[in-house]
DNA sequence: CACAGACGAGAGCACTGCTCTTGACAGCCT
DNA sequence: AGGCTGTCAAGAGCAGTGCTCTCGTCTGTG
């Protein structure tokens, strides 16, 4: 395996650049892009168990074999929507937080959880295939993780630049915890007193868990619109994270 | 609705009990008590997804059309699953509540949230066909509400059991979060305060949340193994639930 | 210009959920 | 006791799926 990246030529000429790229890249990539649009189409419309390789083929009048030319699999595809939708999410998410007035954490706080959740309700299936259940054997392709990890990013950007303090009665971490919330903090969020991590933490669960039972239908009988509740909940843990109740600049 | 059920004849004779049923009732029962239990194995092995009518036929050493006789459908099969995780979640969330010292608020809510993980833990595939993306179309069949509810209300006894007095600085819910929730606590946990039904409500909802995201995988980064957060938190969300600290009986 | 590689089309394999028909048997009524 | 009725397992078959392989064709490049 001595030439493992095979696009890449040897001769030092051409850099493929957007402008210089033959018609097959251009064709190509154009095609990519199609069939991801009409997956992502099909997906919204029925799901990601129903879609279908052969029908995303069939609406783009090609034949299903051609399509493992650009997708190797379905899981692949599949894998390339779950990171358009990582994407998708994250920049809804970083968007609102910039949106909201700089010193006002709450207000960042606040803007970053509901552009989770409306992101959420307009986009059912492309959350649901990210947040719910994982494909059969599952196993987190590298190229997800950075994109997945964009919303926590956001929340702890918000966390960080909050003014310290924090909420009386926090507990403090202990044992193996109190290690992994060090190494966290270190690498997302240094200065954040562990305390406030762990709840910092505990909110993205709990934020994640609130739209997953709300899409998902878990609250049916209970915070029917959830619409409510979900505000309610947001403001309780911003308390809860010490993020100051009034604006400084109203 | 005086004869409702089909089963029982208009002849006064015989009562469908236990000992008189005719062998025919006997077979039926029993394969159709064996055909979940092998989807149920093949569920536990490869997941919803993955659970074939036809596999379990032939594992069953049937043909796959006869199975139609016992569930009309793929969807059918599966929701008699769905029902059984509920219940058997339920009933290991209730039987943990009452193990737990009956005085001890604190200790009974620890018990059911740790009950909870654990189960998940156990039968991950089971969790995930009911706490996870909801099948295609979906229509929850009325009658899953009452198994999946059996959590909720384990919950919901437990917080009605606890000595009064809530944490203060909770808000109190406004507009229509605070009707859904009298409307709620009237028909489970009545006498209990707005404001703390629906920080248990928020526990509910983070209880899933952290061992959905445990399961699913959107842990690894951060709170790796993921037992002590989730220890952690359950303390914290008790303190929120104002539930003593210490056990009135050591 | 010639050639290696990419491409679309088609046939085909193994599998799925589900339907329909057929023949055998059990349970019930007279 | 005998016949009717409904239930049952079995088989064939349909439409659909993911995926593989082979075949000519065209394209970009040396």
């Amino acid at each position: 395996m001595l030439s493992s990246v095979r696009t890449a030529p040897i001769r030092g000429r051409l850099p493929p650049m957007a402008a210089t790229r033959t018609a097959r890249q251009r064709a190509r990539e154009e095609l990519t892009l199609e069939i991801k649009e009409e997956a992502r189409r099909q997906l919204a419309a029925d799901g990601a168990q129903k879609l279908s390789l052969r029908a995303v083929a069939r609406e783009l009048g090609m034949v299903s074999s051609a399509l493992y030319r650009y997708f190797p699999s379905r899981d692949d595809l599949l894998t390339a929507l779950i990171i358009d939708a990582y994407d998708a999410l994250g920049e809804r998410a970083e968007a609102a937080v910039a949106a909201a007035p700089p010193g006002d954490a709450r207000a960042r706080w606040r803007a970053l959880c509901h552009a989770v959740r409306d992101w959420a309700l307009a986009h059912p299936h492309e959350y649901a295939l990210v947040y719910g259940t994982p494909v059969p054997g599952y196993r987190a392709p590298q190229a997800t993780v950075e994109p997945a990890a964009r919303v926590a990013l956001a929340m702890a950007a918000v966390l960080r630049d909050a003014p310290a303090g924090g909420r009386p009665g926090a507990r403090v971490p202990e044992g193996e915890l109190a290690g992994q919330l060090s190494a966290l903090a270190a690498q997302l969020a240094p200065g954040v007193d562990p305390a406030l991590l762990a709840r910092g933490l505990a909110a993205w669960t709990q934020l994640f868990g609130m739209v997953s039972f709300e899409l998902f239908g878990h609250l049916v009988g209970s915070a029917d619109p959830a619409g409510p509740f979900f505000a309610h909940t947001v403001e309780e843990a911003a308390d809860l994270l010490g993020l100051p109740d009034s604006p400084p600049a109203p």
